[in-house]
DNA sequence: TTCCCGGCTGAGCTATTGCTCATGGCTTGG
DNA sequence: CCAAGCCATGAGCAATAGCTCAGCCGGGAA
């Protein structure tokens, strides 16, 4: 009698489901065909959903997408994360993500109430201050976290905070300093100087951090754009480097370097554990090992990568 | 640019589905995420639903048996179609179908109001009244559409109109006649007596009739049941009979056939096309045939039935 | 350039849904 | 047989969703 009670619970359950979520009538509706209260038709409904008897299927892309992004949020403990669909004419190109940080630039510069965003390197996160809406807020402050005097002493090609200021009134604070010193002694000293100090001082109560991450390898975006020699990006490799974030180069479980160029690196240091949010903005292949590095290592507490990044990032 | 708008408004529904119907989120929170009003959040969520890029699977027996009730109820324009598992072990069963039927009727003589309900042959009838719940509700009617007395003139077994009258304490008419009378003439004269006029009059006002469907072949149930001769039979079959309600013989088009045993039935006829909301239960592959001529015929406006004979009047 | 049109947007109202709580019937164990 | 406890129920309220309307924006034609 239990056992029958129980099916056919299951069947209105069922049948309820079935005109609720496939024909579309309403609880009251349902109520009445079932000759039950609405209230009891709401249970049913609700028990169709718990025992799992009905199941949504989104046949889009973006599903997948969503589906990734919700995992990696909950492994990772991350604040924020997004996934959106791989390009597959472009596997590595970063219009998708890049449109994403943009919208979340956006998101976070809306506010009325003064916001400190601050900015790392990477293509990703160039393109998307492009991509940010033009906006009125005078009271917001950007600042880098990598130094963005290159070595002969001109603006840095990527002067993101500059041109996100541009873009939003904002007062921004550029890091005044090579990407590396000469020495670690040089570093800190610097590190101690007024304005520089002052940088650190408000890149420490960022509300929101938008970084790029970097793979190690032998195309490593800092060795390209020239900031480290072959030979610094060798050692550091030999160092047990995978990824880097600002310049700042970890090992395979996230752990920040003690050597190399780390001695030397005017960046602001990550956070370690983040507390901050702090978004990685990264796809390709090429960064897998990187970006779970920084993920495994907490550096980072929010991710924006696309669909075949994401799979790879869980797969290992 | 269209069509880029286009897609990606399509991404943005398939996402706010995906956060709506597979998260869980409420319209307010997928407002947020996505950075719109809750306004445009329901409108995205409408659209996921409308562009069927998200689609219900119920795996549950009932699905498929709600399913088969839309499209009978659509394809014969039926005021009420139910559907029941059938029952694999007895697939003639009449139980599924009976409880539904019950079911039916407690509903109808729940009301207040008064309410008159028409009975007409069937096992699923009879085993239905066993079932409806006892309530008190002496002011609605119960009258029976065929003749009770059986040949040897004690009242029928299928003392179905009293049988529901002893549950509701409704006042009941049963039909004080036999099946078939032993002319034309005399059933015509029969029916103009006053009780049988008056037990014609209040059916004819029927809020309900609930009839059987039986099918007119070797097995038939009203030759079975002593009702009518196997002579009597095999002459409605060559005269095209495939099926009868209320001992009406119908073709298979669910035309009322002129001759045979139509001519002496005392039974009450009934309305073509229906008017009545008048429900026929039947089930079993035998059946097909008479079910499928009567939704044709318009004999009936209603079926409860089970999945396999659902099925197979859909598939004729 | 200006005007018009179509479609999108958000405000605000109403319908629908989800949930809590007090009640009562039913089962289980003594 | 009775008592205790469990679970289902329906009323009523708070939250959520759906819809209408007026206004706005962008694109295209004069």
């Amino acid at each position: 009698m239990a056992v029958e009670n129980e099916k056919s619970r299951l069947d209105d359950a069922a049948r309820a489901g079935w005109l609720y979520f496939i024909a579309g009538h309403t609880q009251d509706e349902i109520a009445k065909m079932l000759q039950v209260s609405r209230a009891s038709a709401q249970r049913l409904v609700s028990l169709c959903l718990a025992e799992r008897l009905i199941t949504f299927r989104l046949e889009h892309p973006i599903a997948a997408c969503m589906e990734l992004a919700a995992r990696l949020k909950e492994r990772f403990e991350l604040a924020h994360c997004e996934v959106v669909p791989t390009d597959s004419a472009a596997p590595q190109a970063t219009a998708g993500i890049a449109e994403r940080c943009a919208n979340l630039l956006d998101a976070t510069l809306r506010s009325e109430t003064p916001v400190i965003v601050a900015l790392g390197t990477g293509r990703a996160v160039r393109a998307a201050v492009e991509r940010v809406t033009p906006i009125d807020r005078p009271n917001h402050q950007i600042v880098s976290l990598v130094g963005n005097i290159s070595a002969d002493g001109s603006a840095s090609f990527y002067d993101t905070v500059g041109r996100l200021a541009d873009r939003t009134g904002a007062r921004h604070y550029p890091m005044p300093l090579p990407f590396l010193m000469s020495s670690e002694d040089e570093r800190n000293k610097m590190g101690r100087i007024e304005p520089i100090a002052k940088v650190k001082a408000i890149a420490t109560k960022a509300d929101l951090r938008l970084v790029g991450i970097g793979q190690m390898d032998q195309k490593a975006q800092v060795h390209v754009d020239g900031f480290v020699t072959r030979d610094e990006l060798f050692e550091m490799m030999r160092l047990g480097a995978i990824g880097e974030i600002t310049g700042w180069a970890y090992d395979a479980k996230g752990r920040l370097l003690k050597g190399g160029t780390n001695k030397r690196l005017t960046s602001i240091p990550p956070e370690v554990p983040v507390k901050t949010t702090t978004i990685g903005a990264a796809v390709g292949a090429a960064k897998v090992s990187a970006i779970a590095a920084a993920l495994n290592g907490r550096l980072i507490n929010g991710l924006i990568t696309d669909e075949a990044t994401a799979r790879a990032i869980l797969e290992r």
